[in-house]
Formats: C-alpha cells, structure tokens, sequence
DNA sequence: TTGAAAACACAAAAATTTTCGATATTTTTT
DNA sequence: AAAAAATATCGAAAATTTTTGTGTTTTCAA
C-alpha cells in the first residue's frame, strides 16, 4: 500500500481533507482535525504531501456570474478552414473574455468553446463581431445551456 | 454611484481583491491589502460584503484530475426520447461521478454533459454501460478533448 | 524481530483573520 | 448649504489558524 499507478497513494484520511476543502477552500485544518480524528499537524503535513505530489492543483475564489448579470451560458463549435492553425485561432479566442473554456476536439468542429454573455444579445454579439470575425472561422454552431444541473469535480 | 441593475456595484478596489482570490482562495488579507493600498479591516469587510451580495459563491480546492489518472475528457450531447423526463435523466446522470456537468441545451441534444475518464477504454464504458443504459436514452454523439487550451471564470 | 522511514501528537511560535472604537468620508435629508 | 445619517477606513487588540520543532508511535520491509 505505498503509491498506485500514477505515484501517490490517497487513502480515507486523505479523502476526507480533499473533500472538505474541494467544497470549502476556507476549512480550518482544525475543524477538518476533528471531523477526521487526528491532529491538526498530521492534517497539515498531509496537505503538504498532496501539493508536492501535484494533486492540489491550487485554490480559487468561485464567484456567480448571474450576481453580474451574466445569465446565458453557450457551448459553440467552431469550424476552421485550413488557413489558420488551431494555436493562432486559440491566441485570438483568448483575448475575447467571455471564451470560459476551450478545446480542440475530435469530430466536426476544430474547436469547441464555452461562452458566458449577459442575454442572447450579447451573445449574438460574441458570436457575430467576435468569433466570426477571426481569420479562418468559416462556421460555427450553437448550443445555449438553458440550465446547468451537474457541476462538479471528479469524485475523490 | 451605489447599484447597478443588478444589485451591486463593484469598484476598482474590489475587482482587484476578487482577482487575486480568485486565482488563490488562501491569498493573506493583508497581501492584498497591500497591494491594493488599504487596510486589512477594509478588505476584510469589502469582503463581507461582496459574500453578502452573493457574488462570491465559495471557494473551491482545485485538484489535478491527470495525477490521479483521469487523462480523458469528453463532451456527449444525448438524445432522450419522449419516454423519459430531462429530470429524471439528469437524476440518473447524477449516480454517475464520471459526469462533471450537465446542462439542458437548445439544439440537436436534449442533454449535453461533460465527463471525466481514465481513458478511452474507461469512456468507452461509462458510455456504453452507464449512460446509454439509462431509460430514454436513445443515442448519443461524443466529442474528445485532445486538449483544453483555455479555463477560466468570467472576467472581472 | 529489528531498524528506518513515515505518520502522528503536543505545544510553542508565527501568521492571519476578526473585531472594535475612533475618525474620516460620502450620501442623504432637511 | 448645513445637518444628519450612513459608509468606509484605520490602527490596534483579540481571537483564530497555520506552521514549525521535537519527540513518540506506527508501519513496513528486510
């Protein structure tokens, strides 16, 4: 019982600290200590050992995009043609904000982003003057999110 | 200078504490207080406030899914047909911890989800066994992710 | 069974967060 | 425009949390 295929082992103890803190980046070692059992060192040095390893890939502050107004949540396909390479269509999608995420993906399109805009509008904005307008974009392809149900993190 | 449409109005001041937070949940008060040039009791109650306003939903640990072998991600939109209700769906969906969102989509889908595999083998069967073995679910279109080139919250 | 390494506990020290009263600033009311 | 009220800030103290030593216990492999 020493590391499994990828180099670290996480048994329960680990599991407990990673679940608090993948909920609540703001646990106290202490509370998590107590709910666990042991000392709030041995909790500390565990925590240490699971940064090293580069499973605790950081911490961030999540904020609600609807409090801003940002309601409409989209997933577009975009279609290159062969004129751009996929890193100078990622540079330029980059500079625009709303592109939350994006990947270059198997199956129709060359990319396949995720946008955050305020109203349909907007939206069609992002889409028209931002995203058409890049060199190369032939096409692309839009699903608007009516609800997201399930967001999460893999299950530890 | 008070609200705006939505209820909150955020400053220079402001932005410049969720910035940092948001990219470091454990970033010290006082590092940000100093950098922004206040006291640490005025960052601490701005910070009360923005919680207050719901803008800040929580903070998250972010762990690395890639060091514990989760190297696939893929995006499936799924055909439901009539039989079965979206919620019900989604209820099934969430027994399945491969799934890490799922979202209620305009378009061709009825559902489109994001998940999170080992690899193709392991795709392969949360595909063909989990999913598709849910009542209602017709067929399904999967796009890997050879890469995802940006992630990010929305911009503040 | 033994020895080394890892995990742990306890307690002190260091750092951070939270609170609080006093000003100061801004906004609203009169 | 002045007065009143509401907000925001500050500095310092208090409370909490994190981090660091040191020594003990546990684990595991030889």
């Amino acid at each position: 019982m020493k590391v499994n295929d990828n180099g670290i082992y996480i048994d329960g103890i680990d599991k407990k600290i990673l679940r608090a803190l993948m909920e609540d980046a703001r646990t106290p070692i202490l509370e998590i200590a107590r709910h666990v059992g042991i000392s709030g060192a041995a909790i500390h040095q565990r925590l240490k050992k699971l940064e090293k390893s580069g499973l605790l890939a950081g911490s961030k502050f999540i904020i609600n995009p609807k409090v801003l107004g940002y309601t409409t949540m989209a997933f577009v396909g975009v279609y290159l043609d062969k004129a751009i390479s996929n890193p100078e269509a990622v540079k330029q999608l980059q500079k625009i904000p709303e592109v939350i995420e994006c990947h270059y993906t198997t199956g129709n399109w060359s990319i396949f982003i995720k946008i955050l805009t305020k109203d349909n509008e907007h939206l069609m904005h992002v889409l028209n003057s931002e995203i058409q307008s890049i060199k190369g974009v032939s096409r692309t392809e839009t699903f608007i999110s009516l609800q997201q149900q399930i967001n999460r993190q893999i299950k530890i």
